[in-house]
DNA sequence: GGTGAAAACCCCTGATC
DNA sequence: GATCAGGGGTTTTCACC
């Protein structure tokens, strides 16, 4: 199990600021939280080797770059035998228009965010991933009409 | 409608790239790219003010920060006047909890993504926003087990 | 329009206190 | 944790295609 401990208020601070921009400049941040630019710098690189922040990156339109579908897919598995979730985890996870594969409690077993782009390409993936599969037993799927709010941030 | 066409092979690897990684020096990605460091700072800037690239965050360890649980929760709205979904909209974007909102169609309305502490964290937040709404004609919750794939990455 | 090369600038890094 | 010096990355300018 991972610490929270390790983390003071500073360090919860300078999370908040890099998880809403991540090309902040330890002076900038330092600045606001009463810290000299090193000192900021010096937890971010702890941060970074505690693993508490996992990567930095870079979020993009996905209408920009013609990704305009979005898509919520609830799928019940055949039967919950461990090497059928985990050969199904391997394809989603493999799957380049899959966003995020949550394996879940209740009716459903995983939930699925796809985002394609357009109904030809969703219907592809659905084949793909879907269709052709014997141990699924049936899937839902919701069209995003909005996203409202989008991000992986967390509280902290 | 943002456009697509403004975007040559360049672009494509260096999104692909940033996305992965916003720490990526221009020199290393023009190096793989085949391209001068200065010509794919030029880009990364132009590709940031278009809009193809909205912002630059770090990840965090949900279970570092104390954030260990997370949620997919269905909501189906008792009608859908426009005015209800605007405020239900609200006040999901303005919940820490909630990750990820997406207006749907089908029988849900919104699908959310909510992290939380525990689950009396849980119960705060589904009391907050969803029990203490007579607009909301049910909802569904699924807890997730595992966080097979998490990410905010599009093909490109 | 685009690129690559070099200088200036800024930021990060490491040593020292 | 703060300060300062050194190295590296980014940004700008410039010449060129």
């Amino acid at each position: 199990m991972t610490e929270e401990l390790l983390l003071d208020d500073f360090d919860r601070q300078i999370l908040r600021r890099v998880q809403a921009d991540a090309r902040a400049t330890g002076e900038g941040i330092g600045a606001d939280i009463g810290l000299s630019a090193a000192a900021v710098q010096r937890r971010l690189k702890r941060l970074r080797q505690l693993g508490v922040i996992t990567a930095e990156i870079a979020l993009l339109d996905p209408a920009a770059v013609g990704q305009a579908m979005a898509f919520v897919v609830s799928v019940e598995m055949e039967r919950e035998r461990a090497d059928v979730l985990d050969a199904f985890r391997r394809a989603a996870r493999a799957d380049p228009n899959v966003q995020q594969c949550y394996y879940v409690t209740g009716a459903a077993d995983f939930v699925l965010m796809v985002t394609t782009r357009d109904m030809a390409d969703f219907e592809a993936f659905s084949r793909r991933l879907l269709f052709d599969n014997e141990n699924i037993r049936r899937f839902t799927t919701n069209v995003v009409m909005a996203r409202d709010k989008v991000g992986l941030a967390v509280p902290v």
